[in-house]
RNA sequence: GGGCGUGUAGCAUAGCCUGGAUAAUGCACUGGCCUCCUAAGCCAGGGACCGCGGGUUCGAAUCCUGCCGCGCCCGCCA
């Protein structure tokens, strides 16, 4: 109710410029109502008890008594112990429901644009994905999609682990298997294997590892041959994530691949500039810097962050700092997201103060890490994938697609056998990307088939059908959803006033899900949109409407909650079917 | 040991940044509602010492502090 706030706080200003009290401490007080049964905007007089000399309820009393005159029309007021609260006054929450149905946006305004990178993703070439890429993935795409609409310049970075000494192995493993054969075959799946296979014969034949690391020294002399063994090991696990992607409807694609590899020759220049600017420190023959402060290992020792070991190769936290340098200095952005899981929270934060200490970013850069728990089983334990027993990621989709299909199916005999395919795969898609956002990211979540694919509860699932619900509606209609633009809106019931707060609160509940990089936010307010429009379903005929201006007056409100789910779910990366 | 995070009905969560009312939502549970736009729904109801103790405040789930439980991180891996 922030436009209710805007409205009516300076008609409350000027009603109480009679009393002892300024207008920032009244201002500090007019704030959202805790309760939404009581009130949209409240004023706790409590701390004005001792400068009115009066008791909290008298005070409340006399200040509404004050503002009520000027607030005609806005909102309508009342106290209780000790708070003036003001509810929207249906025929401004009409004309303000009205203002929307012509507005694209639905209210949402655009920022000044700011350039941010958002790295998210970032899945291993030659490895298969998983679950938590899964996570990264959609919560990075959610927050890529919410900035995008606030009107930033995004550009997504997709580090994919694409270098390394791991990379002297799997060579070696893709010789012995022949590359024609692995170019065939590995079009989608079976990474964990040929990974696996590479490893225990690294492991267990001495003269594969030995092979293994000369290909190293030779992929990092940039051999010709090599190089471009390499590339067939890149290409075809690029797409294999391409077709992951697709499958998840999310917007990367080739464009936005930088791996390490690309940040490899600016790792020299990282520690030439640290060394110039003095942060750089010999320990044991590795280039480290030391931040001191907090940063303390298991004996109370400084720990280091490290730049460059003793045998000359570069570390993560290096990459890291090559690619600040990258966004920084070649892209020029504002803003660096990096959509991560929390146990790399420490390492960000160092490698955030290495660079700020260093200047490789300056004040006007933001750098955050948007973090994310982890996926746990139902016996709440992780879902690892080092440990191997890593779930699939595309076998995980699947299934979550076959069982969709089997939800429909039982439900709805009406849909063609083509609706159905293309219709479980939106509702299961919809339904493991909502779980995954619907819920704080920092905090750890346990996957579960039947919650997420429940068409009962706070699910995409749920919302979606509340989409296909409107969507029949203006099937049977006989005024065009066209025409809505000037319609009139009456909010006679209670339950359409609700909705129709719903839909106003809209681009509030957006920007505070866009500025916190929360996506879970949009799913709440989402949710109780839907379910506000459930109690208006059951509660006020549409089309079966005896007057024609209530009519219009409902399809403008339908058309308005169709738009803020499926613009809401459009920003969260989830489509909305027409019909389920 | 140090650091970080987390603890809210049987279960899963929101609210915590920015203190305000009888702590909100969903699942599950109990009871109602389909000759009527998809009952995949709606309505009503029961269920919580907000981990525990101190402090600040007129007022604390929210801020501070001390404990306790759980998790993660502290590697010349990424």
């Amino acid at each position: 109710m922030r436009d209710l706030i805007e409205v009516c706080a300076p008609l409350i200003y000027e009603s109480v410029s009679e009393f002892p009290v300024s207008e920032e401490h009244i201002s500090s007080l007019i704030g959202p109502a805790t309760d939404g049964r009581m009130a949209d905007v409240a004023i706790p007089c409590h701390s004005l008890s001792g400068v009115f000399k009066k008791s909290p309820i008298e005070v409340a009393e006399e200040i509404c008594r004050v503002i009520s005159p000027s607030l005609e029309g806005v909102a309508i007021t009342s106290t209780i112990n000790g708070f003036v609260n003001l509810k929207a006054d249906p025929r401004w929450l009409s004309s303000k429901t009205m203002s929307l149905l012509p507005d694209e946006r639905l209210g949402v305004k655009k920022e000044i644009s700011r350039k941010i990178v958002v790295d998210y993703s970032a899945p291993n070439v030659a490895k298969e994905m998983h679950v938590g890429h899964l996570r990264s993935t959609v919560i990075g795409d959610a927050i890529v999609r919410m900035l995008q609409f606030k009107g930033h310049q995004v550009i997504r970075e997709n580090h994919i682990g694409d270098w390394g000494t791991p990379f002297g192995m799997l060579i070696e493993h893709l010789i012995d298997e022949g590359e024609e054969k692995f170019a065939l075959e590995k079009g989608i799946s079976d990474f964990d294997n040929f990974y696996k296979e590479a490893r225990s014969k690294f492991s267990d034949d001495s003269e594969f590892a030995n092979r293994a690391r000369a290909r190293v020294v030779l992929l990092q002399g940039e051999d010709e041959d090599t190089l471009r063994l390499w590339k067939v090991l890149v290409d075809v696990s690029t797409s294999y994530f391409n077709e992951v992607y697709g499958m998840l409807g999310v917007l990367l694609d080739n464009d936005d691949l930088m791996g390490e590899s690309a940040y490899k020759h600016l790792l020299p220049q990282v520690v030439e500039r640290l060394d110039e600017s003095g942060l750089l420190v010999e320990s044991n023959g590795a280039s480290v810097v030391f931040l001191g402060g907090k940063w303390v290992n298991r004996e109370g020792q400084p720990f280091p962050v490290m730049i460059r070991k003793a045998d000359g190769g570069y570390n993560y936290s290096t990459s890291d700092l090559a690619c600040i340098i990258d966004r920084v200095e070649r892209l020029s952005c504002d803003e660096l997201l990096y959509v991560v899981g929390t146990p790399q929270k420490q390492h960000f934060e160092m490698v955030f103060e290495v660079a700020k200490k260093a200047g490789f970013m300056n004040d006007t850069h933001s750098a955050i890490h948007v973090n994310f728990g982890s996926v746990l089983d139902s016996n709440g334990q992780m879902l690892k994938s080092r440990a191997g027993q890593s779930v699939k990621l595309v076998d995980l989709l699947r299934e979550s697609i076959s069982r969709a299909g089997q939800a429909i199916a039982e439900r709805n005999s009406e849909l063609s056998d083509e609706e159905t395919v293309r219709i479980s795969k939106i509702i299961g898609i919809g339904a493991v990307k909502y779980a995954d956002l619907s819920t704080d990211r920092a905090k750890d979540y346990v996957f579960d088939w039947d919650r997420m694919l429940s068409f009962e509860g706070n699910t995409a699932p749920y919302l979606q059908y509340s989409y296909a619900r409107i969507s029949r509606i203006f099937s049977l209609s006989p005024i065009s959803r066209d025409s809505l633009k000037e319609t009139k809106i009456e909010l006679l019931a209670e339950e359409e006033q609700n909705l129709a707060r719903c839909i106003v609160n809209f681009s509030e509940s957006l920007d505070q899900s866009a500025s916190s990089f929360h996506p879970h936010k949009l799913c709440t307010h989402i949710h109780t949109t839907s379910s506000a429009f459930a109690s208006f379903y059951e509660a006020c005929p549409v089309i079966k409407a005896d007057d024609e201006g209530v009519m219009a007056s409902r399809l403008a409100l339908c058309d308005l909650t169709a738009r803020v789910i499926s613009t809401g779910l459009g920003i969260l990366g989830i489509q909305s079917p027409e019909m389920m």
